[in-house]
DNA sequence: GCCAACGTTGGC
DNA sequence: GCCAACGTTGGC
């Protein structure tokens, strides 16, 4: 089993969302960069855990974690016009883009945020508090994990 | 294949 | 809203 974190804006969709759904179960999709998508084809298995970070919002950080209940498969937003994700270029037999569907397990009762992950200094490998920081998809090792989630729960 | 212009991300 | 850091695009 691997670690991630996934990042999105909880005005468009939060952790909140999540606990809404049916089944607390959810399509991850939109991801539309390279690195992030070969992580979700790739790399991203069934039963993985992810940190759900909370970003460009009030109180940035991870909200809580979820499971992937599904592996990669063909993001099918790539192939609808009327979709804000959608990409001319994606076709059936060719996918350019990639989901997995997670499912709720623990929201976190405060915000781990992002000052407080910075001010630890075992966790300054994360992607997340290293140059640029932009990717949506990251890996998290195991020690990072371990960290991470105990500060979530202290 | 280079690289300038442009668009996006995301913290603040 | 600002702006730094990236990623992508497209002319050559």
């Amino acid at each position: 089993m691997q670690y991630w974190l996934f990042k999105s804006e909880p005005d468009v969709f939060g952790i909140a969302h999540l606990a809404n759904r049916p089944d607390q179960t959810e399509p991850w999709d939109g991801v539309r960069n390279y690195q992030a998508r070969n992580f979700l084809r790739d790399e991203v298995g069934l039963g993985d855990r992810v940190f759900f970070y909370h970003s460009s919002c009030k109180t940035v950080g991870i909200a809580g974690v979820v499971e992937i209940v599904r592996a990669g498969y063909a993001d099918p937003s790539q192939f609808d016009p009327e979709s804000d994700y959608y990409d001319p270029k994606a076709s059936r037999e060719k996918p350019r883009w990639y989901s997995v569907d997670v499912k709720l397990v623990e929201c976190f009762d405060h915000i781990l945020t992002l000052k407080d992950i910075k001010a630890n200094p075992h966790i300054r490998e994360l992607g997340l508090v290293k140059k640029g920081h932009r990717l949506s998809v990251m890996p998290v090792t195991h020690d990072e994990w371990q960290v991470l989630y105990g500060m979530a729960k202290a």
